[in-house]
DNA sequence: ATATTTAGTCCACAACATAGACTAATTCGG
DNA sequence: CCGAATTAGTCTATGTTGTGGACTAAATAT
């Protein structure tokens, strides 16, 4: 529900408002912001003012632009302050990421670990400590970390931030919440898809409407829609996985049957480029495909045209601006993308004009984490006079 | 984008905030409402006091309620000023429908017509005849209509409101636009199916998250989130009947295969139900399966399969907190609900705890005219300052 | 060197919400 | 039946914030 409006709100809108401009054209004079967002230039000095004096943005010299008049002085997004800290858990690694305002990547530490072997509490500590060090190091930078998420790859219950079942890690009712309060900062949890696609929408391609794809064990997808997610009644929207393919298709371990993930899911896609399970990675099927082996290479086309065919029925539903393919589907793209295209086309080209374009993601592994510290930096923006008034 | 918070448009903010609490709550006095919204008695008192001269509100008797201290005055929503008008163009029936502040239906006309024998041009004459005649009772009645919505069962371009496509009702391209113009009031222009879950929102079920079905020769879904509907990167979302049941699967008119559509439309529905093709309506489908006939409950059996399969992806892909099934699924839902349940339930019971509740919309054909009126209805409640100050 | 132009600041003012005093209308207790 | 207590609603002084126009600053054009 929406709340009351007081002279305090006005301001925090008008704050972020200025705030947001200036994100998004990079640097802008006082009298450019007054022009643009449609206050006078009064307002837009205060506001400037008050958001130079906590650090947000910063004055940059005189703009020496030709033309005749005072010039003005251009304001940017200062990076030098407020950061921003990214957590990831995934089957094989720990990440942990620092951004700040401006988001620009300050530092990433990425960590080899088998933690579906390991104790849930153990993987946690083990990604504490690596924050720890970044965190520390971002302070010695002279930079406020001023919150954090943690990527987990499986659906998180957004009251409580718990996770009560992520297969793929193997994690039950991890109280995840109590193990993050040590922190000298709020950190949040939220589903690895989701903020994927939303490091693809702030460190990516910089599109405002698309579907990220994250190929890992299972299928998820991010819908990002004029720069928002996409999050469905109870958060658990974006399964691409368990959509429909063939109805009478292989068993999948959700109870349906043909589902993409038995299609095009890592452990079904290795299966059918190498044969022997789990002696295979998605490095070494890029590899084999390459060199033109052609099992790889039918193994891809069958996935892609899977893919196609779920995509197919997700833009049906959803309409998205494009398709972004992320996780193992970015290493294997020059394989599967256009047979994904081939299929959308076939399917969808005579009912609308224009099929989403297909693309790839140019984030790979980091795409989660990076989304995870964009999502703290958002929130400041959206909402400046929170940090300002503490 | 978002734009600057001046004083006009906190007042504007908070007017909507205290209609939408009265809407909310039925009645509620003054001092309720500052409780709720956490203004002051004083600017909920002049708030209100605005709202009743603009004749959006009244204020009814004192309250009884046996408390001690002086009882309070309480405030309503007023169906005595302001009105929409509805209007819907469908494949054998033109509808108009008048609608209240209070969302009261007021008035209501429907006229059988083959649109797809008629020219355009002949069916948006013959709906504004019948809109003049509503509108002219309207205002009769002390009614003044603010605005309209037209429902067009076919993708609107949402910046023009034309038509390009409506395979449906056969049109190509039909400026609806500029014919729409000589209404005393703005009318604007919608998908069919997207009004009708905002009618099942608004005058329905009440939930405020679900994906409401409309079962026609197409199978158009609208999803309501948290009281909003989605629409997509370009308003095209939702299309439900060319989400994939088996992909080599019926051919479709889409150019895909196997289709929902194929299996649940209303031409494949009744085909399979009763043989010759166009002599047969649902109704009499629904007599039929009240006789007990067996192709007829074949028929309906196999559509429910397809329809849950459909479903199954659905909701994987945009969580859903219901499904409503509307237009011919609505009379037939005695023979499709328990089929479409199970097979969700069969798809994705092991996934989720708890599977969409599948209910039948209760409005049937009205639905779209209804949510169209509605339409109008809620951008007054949203910006109710608009209205007052002209 | 002076006029012109544009950037940014200053100040009086207006709009709106707030806080608390005040009035109004009811119930409770004697 | 009357006064105390209680709750609803109004009135007034005040504070915050944006506006608009005057003013100062710093550049280019002539």
């Amino acid at each position: 529900m929406s709340q009351a409006v007081r002279h305090d709100a006005m301001r925090a809108r008008n704050l972020a408002l200025v705030l947001g401009e200036v994100g998004a054209r990079g640097a802008v004079t006082r009298a450019a912001l007054a022009e643009i967002t449609g206050l006078t230039k009064t307002t837009v000095s205060k506001l400037v003012g008050d958001l130079i004096e906590g650090g947000l943005v910063v004055e940059t010299g005189a703009v020496r632009d030709g033309e005749r008049g005072r010039p003005g002085v251009e304001i940017r997004i200062s990076g030098r302050h407020v950061a921003a800290l990214g957590l990831e858990v995934n089957v094989d690694y720990l990440a942990v990421c620092v951004v700040d305002l401006a988001r620009t990547v300050r530092l990433r530490r990425t960590q080899a670990v088998d933690n579906r072997a390991a104790l849930p509490v153990d993987s946690i500590a083990r990604l504490g400590d690596l924050a720890a060090n970044v965190v520390d190091e971002a302070v010695e930078k002279g930079l406020r970390v001023v919150g954090g998420v943690l990527a987990v790859p499986g659906p998180v219950d957004r009251a409580t931030g718990d996770v009560r079942n992520a297969p793929n890690l193997g994690w039950r009712d991890v109280p995840l919440a109590s193990l993050l309060q040590h922190f000298p900062f709020p950190v949040r949890v939220e589903n690895e898809a989701n903020l994927a696609a939303l490091g693809e929408l702030w460190f990516g391609s910089g599109l405002p409407d698309f579907l990220h794809v994250s190929g890992e064990i299972g299928i998820g997808a991010g819908l990002v829609v004029r720069g928002r997610l996409f999050r469905g009644a109870h958060g658990f929207a974006g399964e691409l996985g368990h959509v429909v393919v063939a109805p009478d298709g292989p068993q999948c371990r959700c109870g349906g049957r043909g589902c993409l993930e038995q299609y095009a899911g890592q452990d079904a896609l290795l299966a059918a480029a190498g044969g022997v399970r789990g002696q295979l990675g998605v490095a070494q099927v890029a590899q084999r495909l390459r060199e033109g082996d052609e099992r790889a290479r039918a193994a891809c086309e069958r996935a892609a045209w899977a893919l196609g065919v779920a995509l197919s029925s997700a833009i049906n539903l959803v309409d998205p601006g494009a398709i972004v393919l992320g996780g193992i589907y970015a290493p294997l793209f020059r394989w599967i993308g256009d047979v994904v295209g081939d299929t959308l086309r076939a399917r969808l080209g005579q009912m609308r004009g224009t099929v989403p374009p297909v693309i790839v993601s140019r984030l790979g592994a980091e795409a989660a984490a990076l989304g995870a510290a964009g999502q703290v930096i958002e929130q400041v923006m959206a909402d400046p006079a929170a940090l300002l008034h503490t």
